[in-house]
DNA sequence: TATGAATGAGGTTTCATTCAT
DNA sequence: CATGAATGAAACCTCATTCAT
């Protein structure tokens, strides 16, 4: 008769985070309100708190379940040798990584400033230097390092900013890592 | 003894666009507060509303005054020929530009999201599509657009990243040039 | 011995339209702040906001509730002839409303700048206007369109300016019927 | 060249009244401010405190101006016998009163609330007791009383009511009188 | 005769969070 | 597993007013 409840069976905890995340990445962390996540879901506010301690809480568990890949591919790199082969496939794994969980990339990258404030802050950049330390070398020349970097970025580029120009969005992602991939080389090649 | 009224004669308006950029770029637009502001000026927040009509009204009248130069580049770049000179021209200019307005770029690219949402978003995603679109061509095969939009991450991953982890920025700042020189520069051998 | 949290069982929404209704009709709409109506009522601001979404909403809600006999009345109306019968009914039925609803209706006589402004105005203005219509004919000449409009005056004056003035309302009120029916009668018998 | 200063000769303080008037009736007092007289006459607000003590006085001067034709009325109709004629002259000349002032009064009406709070609204409502008083008798039946006062509202309402719906004002003006004449004729026929 | 700069009080509104049920 | 009711803090903003110049 009425509209019924619609019983949740246990999703609810990702149904959260989806929403949650959908949320951050369209208008930024601060300006989404619980309220609105709660809206959205036809849930009240306090059914967010019987999930998750804080909302800061809710941005973890996105960031813990999505980043994980990359956890493993930078404790994967710590044991191999530093060869340009190496750092390929890195930047390959990367690329993927980033692929598969790009609403959250483009949160982050979106939002560095909020990110730098809270908890998890901390936890990215140390990974973002872990990742850009095992790809550069310190005695390297400085434009070589900065290529280093740049091939991170230039995946960055492709993802985020590509996207609203070009058409197919994995022949951008491969296009950007191939251009990587050249930065990387040329960074080895002299120096 | 106590600390005296200190007539500012005329510059607060200066003064307050200072301290804003300052903690925008340190905290965020959103998460700093215009009690701060006025706070840390020794200022009642009605005076901020006597210099400006809305906290938004701080950050445009800042991005106004900062990014005059880009947009005379623009300009310029739009009646010279599309060579390789021209470009490289173009990114030697940009990244001065961006050195000069640091702290504003910082926040820009910190703030996405938020930018989004004001009303000088759609301005600065215009103008970085056109610097984009004046280095790019469209029937260049893809990774070498690619290059083009890579050029200009590189100037800001100089900007942004490296800072955390050289010494001397200006040494940072041209070989994050060189590396832009260089891919805009393959991006025309091939193609 | 301190006044205790006094947990309000499900009536608080009725309280605050009661409390605010009567701060209204004391002090104005724009003079009466929330904070007054939350401190009045011994709940903080953030509890109105639980229960109406703005200050005007507050208004709107009571409005909403109270004037519901005189749409009744004037849908009832427009199925009616338009005798010198039903006219009168139509008088004696507003001068019923307008008693029970007194404090609201002395309200809206008081605040009609502020009604003007609010999203209720229109519909408070179209109603009269309505009634007006219903009683009045086009044809008539003038006078006997102002007697009509008069008769309203009328029941309006009886209620609120003769209460400072006399003793008892509801006799006051029949005296103010008496002269509107008048009114109305003699709108009829010439023209 | 630049916009000239256009230099007010004297005459600031009139234009000061005419344009918060013209607010003032538009908006209600309280949701008028005064950076909107200000801006509407190009002038700062720290001018209108040149010419004016306080917001307040503003209204007070205009009242005071506008309002001394009612003031001589009651003063000569206090020295007439109470007759007849006398009140139809004093609601004659009130009409025409309330016509030259005619912004003013629809102010009053529509802020009645307001006025209440402010200074002058002792006065006034002293005045418009003062005027039923001088048209009313004690001992007359209550719907005679009645009558009598729904003669000055009949005057109010030709004016602010009926201005909406027909076409010449002073034609409503007139119709308005007649009928006020009438109610006061039939207060004084049987009693 | 006016302005430019500033203040202090207060306004409405929103937010993350809590807790008894 | 979730809600209804409420809170305390703080946000942005506006207002009437003042005063040195």
């Amino acid at each position: 008769m009425s509209s019924s409840p619609q019983p949740r069976r246990g999703n609810t905890r990702q149904l959260i985070q989806d929403v949650a995340l959908e949320l951050f990445a369209e208008q930024g962390y601060e300006k989404t309100s619980l309220r609105e996540i709660a809206e959205r879901l036809e849930v009240t506010k306090a059914a967010l708190y019987y999930h998750f301690k804080t909302k800061e809480e809710i941005l973890i568990s996105i960031f813990d379940d999505t980043t994980r890949p990359i956890d493993e591919l930078i404790a994967w790199a710590g044991e191999q040798p530093r060869t340009l082969a190496t750092k390929k496939e890195m930047l390959r794994r990367y690329s993927e990584a980033m692929c598969s969980g790009g609403q959250l990339y483009r949160f982050m990258q979106e939002n560095q400033a909020t990110m730098r404030e809270l908890s998890i802050g901390e936890t990215v950049k140390k990974r973002m230097l872990k990742m850009v330390d095992l790809l550069r070398t310190d005695e390297a020349p400085l434009p070589n390092q900065v290529r280093c970097v740049s091939a991170i970025f230039t995946l960055h580029a492709g993802m985020m900013f590509l996207q609203h120009v070009e058409a197919d969005p994995e022949e951008t992602r491969l296009a950007a890592l191939e251009v990587a991939m050249d930065l990387i080389t040329r960074a080895h090649e002299e120096g």
